[in-house]
This record gives C-alpha cells, sequence and structure tokens, in this order.
DNA sequence: TCGCCTGATAGTTGCC
DNA sequence: GGCAACTATCAGGCGA
C-alpha cells in the first residue's frame, strides 16, 4: 500500500521541515543577539525598560507612517493625481 | 548646560537603537521567509497545522530532555539529601 | 447632549471593571497564600525548588496528557489522509 | 534504613503539596472567572483591550498613591510631625 | 474576510 | 543585583 509517492511525499516534508529548522535557529540566533545588546546597554548603565519603549515607538511610528503614505497613494491614485512624472504607471 | 557628556550618552543611545533596530529587522526578514515556507507547502498540499506540531515536538524533544536531566539532578540531589543514614531520626 | 444610552454604557462599563478588581483581588490573595506556603515550607526546611518541581511535574501530566491526544488525533487525521488509497500515486 | 522520620517528612511533604494544589485549583477557577467576564463584555461590544488598559492604571494609580503615602509618612515621622491626633505612637 | 484562539513575546516577580 | 520562572499581553494563523 505504501508507494513511491509516499518517498516523494516524505522527501518533500523533510526538506519542509528542514528549511523551517534552519530558518528558526537562525531567528533564535539574531532573537539572542537582541538579547545580548539590551544586557551590554544595562550593563552601561541604561534603563531597558525605557529602551525598549523608545524602540517600540519609532517602530511604531514608521508603521503609521507607512499606512499613511499608503493610503494617500491609494486617494491620490483615485483622484487621478500623478505622484511622481517617473511614476506614471 | 548640556556638556560633552551629554553628547557621548546621545551616541551611546543612538547606537544601541541602531543596532537593536538592525537586527529586529533581519527578525522579521526570517520571520517573513518561514511564512513563505509554509505558505509554499500549504500551496504544494500539505497540512502546515501538522507540520507546525511536527515542529514543536522536535523542538520539544530537546528543552525536555534537558529539563528531564536538570530534575532528575535536582530530585537526585534531595532525595541523597533525605535519604541520609543521619537523617534517619 | 450626553443621552440616557451613555448612563447605560457607563454602568455596564463600571460594572465590568468592579468584577474584575474583585476577582484579581482574591486572586492576589490567593497568590499570597501560595507564597506563604513555601515560606511555611522553607522554614521547615524544605526545598522550595524542589517542591515547584513536583508540583510543576504533576500538574505538568495533565497537559501533556491533554496535548498528546490531541497531537495523536491531528496525526491520525494527516495518516489517514496521505495513507489514502487515493493518495498512493 | 528507612525510618519513621521518613514518614514524617513524606507526611508533611504530601500535605504541603496538596494545600498548594489547592490553591491554585481554586486560583485557576478565578483566572477563569475573569478570562469569561472578558469574554461577555467583549460580546456586548466592549474592546477588552481598553478595558484591560483601563483596570491597569487604576491598579497602578492605587499603588502608586500608595507608595506616596507610605513614603509620606515615614518622611512626616522622621520630621517629627503627628499625622493624626489619635496616632500619637 | 473577520473574529477567535492558540502560540510567541515582553514584562514582572521571586530566588540566589 | 543578576538571573530565571512565571504571568499577562500581543500578534499571527485558522476556521466559519
Amino acid at each position: 500500500m505504501t508507494g513511491i509517492g509516499d518517498n516523494i511525499a516524505r522527501d518533500q516534508i523533510r526538506a519542509i521541515v528542514e528549511r523551517i529548522e534552519r530558518l528558526e535557529e537562525e531567528k533564535n540566533a539574531i532573537q539572542n543577539d537582541i538579547k545580548e545588546v539590551y544586557a551590554e546597554a544595562k550593563a552601561n548603565g541604561f534603563d531597558t525598560k525605557v529602551l525598549r519603549a523608545v524602540i517600540r515607538d519609532r517602530d511604531k511610528e514608521l508603521s503609521e507612517r507607512q499606512e499613511f503614505e499608503a493610503i494617500y497613494d491609494l486617494y491620490a491614485h483615485a483622484l487621478g493625481m500623478i505622484l511622481d512624472p517617473r511614476n506614471d504607471d
């Protein structure tokens, strides 16, 4: 009952799992780096709680600005405005 | 009365924040890659929920084993103390 | 132009907040009791770290079993699909 | 080698573990009640995120006010101030 | 696509 | 005072 197709599926699964595990490993390494930066900052007398808040806010600002611009572009297009001469799609 | 020391602190803060933001950017990129792998797997007919469970289990095995050994040592030590002949009052 | 509806909403909010605050108060009291039991145990010479480990293990058994069954069902279903004769390409 | 003392210790451990497990059970029940209140609020159209923020702030206010008063009393005592005529300790 | 719900992450507290 | 466990919050994925 277990045919060749199963092997193919098995190999595919294996490939997928390994790719993800590799990526998660990288992610964990970076996460670890971040922790180290905070630890170093703390060792230098900085308040990590405040640092986190600052970074969170900056990140929020960025996404909010991006969102604003996305909507702005949407409206501008809808109104037939040309945003930029070179961007005449 | 903002002295040179303030500039140093400011530069340090700036450096810390930029390092972390850079790392978070990398992290997000990887997170995005992971999402893409799952999306691709799904497109090939795999059940992503099961895939996630498999990966979680494999990851868990390691930490479970590590935890088991830690607890084992803990209990062994505690029992060694309890079973100590001098403690047989 | 604050109408009657506002009062209703306000009363509802007040009721919700008070119910939660009351419950959190109870929760904190219990949490405090737990701390006291551990403190008392420690005073009687018990290793609270080991006690915590024991309790965690006992608690874990249940959730582990529940999780196991959930994963088991998940896998069984997924395998049923893979081993389906029509899928034996 | 296992003497009467072991039985005593065993009984004590058992008692401690059971007391804690009982308390944790109660705590979980309350935690569950809290979840239900939030769920009910959500079902009635309230934004639970905001509700949580409100409750958090109220709780914070209380502890901050208590902290203020504690420090105030401390200073007042240090300065030989009489806080309240009836409180002439 | 939206709402729910689980899993990931950040923050807090207690221990060493 | 640093570190680790635990809790609460948040975000992403799943199902309707």
